[in-house]
DNA sequence: AAATGATGCGAGCGATTGCTCATGAATTGA
DNA sequence: TCAATTCATGAGCAATCGCTCGCATCATTT
């Protein structure tokens, strides 16, 4: 497998190119969202931008830098998001921050659902490396610091392991609700933040059940083959 | 967009052809576990079973009744698990019953990692409606009765939408766990048990915080157009 | 104005791939 | 035994799509 190349080929140095390079973002956006990823062709962008598949190809190596750009826009967005908020919740209650956080991410999926499940989709397929490191990093640090603030109502010392784990569920619900309707259900927020306050304000109780908790559950038939 | 048809074109009447038929679908597994989604084409599964694209157009109007045939083995396996082991497990604990299903997850995601999430794309892109809906809704009882048996230990009696909460939430932490690495963490099932947990036995506070529940979170910060 | 570089263009190459169809072999039933 | 039916074959068509390259145009510098 070749590795893909996923920089900017070349910074535009004059201001029409940039407003080339913008133009191209928003075509590719709007292609990505509209007609989903099996549409999403380069010949089309550059069609929808107005301009020729030639001056893409000056600025992005390939498709994939594109969808690159696009999905560090996004995640980008959401970190300033989520750091902002963290910021500006510092004197309210638990509950509270986490529900605006909750309602950042509904925001996050709702504005643009097919554009944002799209760019989820292939932000798992791509190497994105490093640079999507950085905004993991700089929301678990966020979130931590969040946590760290009302340690008293948790069940336990905030761990890097909870943050992620509670990124993954609310990431999962806000999506699942997105798949379901056009709108966000009217307790989804609710549910969302019960679920994380469930999680974090529970006390363990797996030593209860201590060591080996027979797993010999149902044999895992599995048959496709 | 016109309508993909993902039924069987022809069943196979003779011993030859379900043999045809069956190596054709290993096939076809084997293929999306390998190359991906991206590998994926119908001629590279006819080379792997060793038959000729004719004979696989025989059967499957279209690459994509290929996956849904796949998919609906992969469902149909789990819905069968998870009723099993919901039957099983009638005079044991929540936590223990749980365990044992989230165990089955776990199986689900694990025993062929790639395969497991290619399908699971597939599956939000193919309209397979009924089909799936039949499963879900299996699946959906299944877990019902189970809460239904402990609903003494739970915060309120149980919903469907807490079915649906606690399978998204599940499969989102098991599903992420798979992405980190190619064995499952150590403590994956006990957190994802502790994550149920939380979410069914902890009283719903949306009440205390009451109505108006400020919604002027950070604004969204949408960046990406 | 002339020279240099940056930007924009788009026809079309090369490669991939979903799928058909004409042909023939194997199996079945009478 | 001999249709009739089912099954298997694979060359290749038609369409798509990523991307290049030679050339024109515009901007900047000297």
């Amino acid at each position: 497998m070749p590795r893909i190349d996923l920089r900017q080929r070349k910074s535009p140095r004059q201001a029409r190119s940039v407003d080339t390079v913008e133009t191209i973002l928003t075509a590719a956006a709007r292609v990505l969202e509209r007609e989903s990823l099996a549409g999403f062709n380069t010949n089309r962008v550059a069609e929808v931008a107005g301009v020729s598949v030639g001056s893409l190809y000056q600025y992005f190596p390939n498709k994939s830098a594109l969808v690159a750009a696009l999905i560090d826009r996004h995640e980008s967005a959401l970190a300033a998001s989520i750091e902002a908020c963290v910021a500006a919740h510092h004197d309210r209650s638990l509950r509270e921050a986490l529900l605006a956080l909750v309602d950042i991410g509904i925001a996050q999926q709702y504005t643009r659902p097919t554009l944002a499940a799209a760019l989820d989709h292939e932000e798992a397929r791509l190497p994105l490396g490093p640079r999507l490191r950085e905004y993991e990093q700089r929301i678990g640090a966020a979130v931590m610091t969040l946590l760290q603030r009302h340690a008293a109502e948790l069940a336990a010392p905030p761990q890097p392991r909870d943050v992620q784990d509670i990124f993954v569920i609310a990431k999962a619900m806000i999506e699942a609700d997105a798949v379901a309707g056009r709108t966000p259900s009217a307790d989804l927020r609710d549910r969302v933040a019960h679920a994380l306050l469930g999680y974090l304000a529970t006390a363990r109780s797996a030593d209860r059940a201590s060591a080996a908790d027979r797993p010999d559950a149902t044999p895992t038939g599995q048959s496709v083959r």
